[in-house]
DNA sequence: TTCAATAGTCCCATATTTCCGAACTACTGA
DNA sequence: TCAGTAGTTCGGAAATATGGGACTATTGAA
């Protein structure tokens, strides 16, 4: 098993964020787990059901390494949560400026 | 010579915007043009002097075709500008929201 | 005019990144 | 022990970025 790898809250980049967030389908994925408050699978944010899994997988690695969500594993899947007061902390402001514009 | 194409103002999308500024070269670029305030050339909106001139001119068609500059061609250099009123109606807040954190 | 200089664009080969099927791992519950 | 579920990793194909060099358009000078 791999330990999931997650920047520390000063390490977080504007561009990272931004290039994290410019993909549609990351976007969707972030906006649900803010709607939803709570952890999700990562199966349970996607933005659609026939997407592919590996896929899948490699938008939430590229979510966790631009520092965007934090993952644990809980049993057989992931819980995934934004990590929204470190992003506020870092860049105040700007998460909630990008996902009010974020189609549903 | 080419026309410059520029997207109208509803067909600019939010990822297109954030993919465009998710490079520390054009942030810096249309950080340099707000600064500015009036139009400037490519070469002198550049981030730094050392920069090749075709990727240059990729990062202004990049910025341009996401709707974040407008170029005219201006005797033998091109002028630009970031259609700030364009985003702002568009995507209120947020390019400011994105510019308060760019470094430099 | 013609010529050189300047500011960018276009073309194209290389390098990097993304996508996704398939095989694999980790955990759970029967 | 075994099957099912949730995700990861691998690897090849497709898409995209980079940058050198040739090209275009404009200007200013001889």
């Amino acid at each position: 098993m791999v330990q999931f790898v997650h920047p520390a809250r000063d390490d977080i980049t504007l561009t990272g964020v931004l290039a994290a967030l410019s993909d549609p389908m990351r976007l969707r994925i972030v906006k649900a787990l803010l709607q939803e408050g709570e952890c999700m699978s990562c199966t349970a944010a996607a933005p659609c059901p026939e997407i592919p899994k590996s896929t899948l997988s490699n938008h939430f690695r590229i979510l966790r390494e631009a520092g965007l969500i934090q993952t644990t594993k809980k049993g057989v899947e992931n819980r995934n949560v934004v990590r929204e007061s470190d992003i506020n902390l870092r860049f105040p402001g700007l998460l909630k400026a990008i996902l009010k514009h974020a189609a549903e």
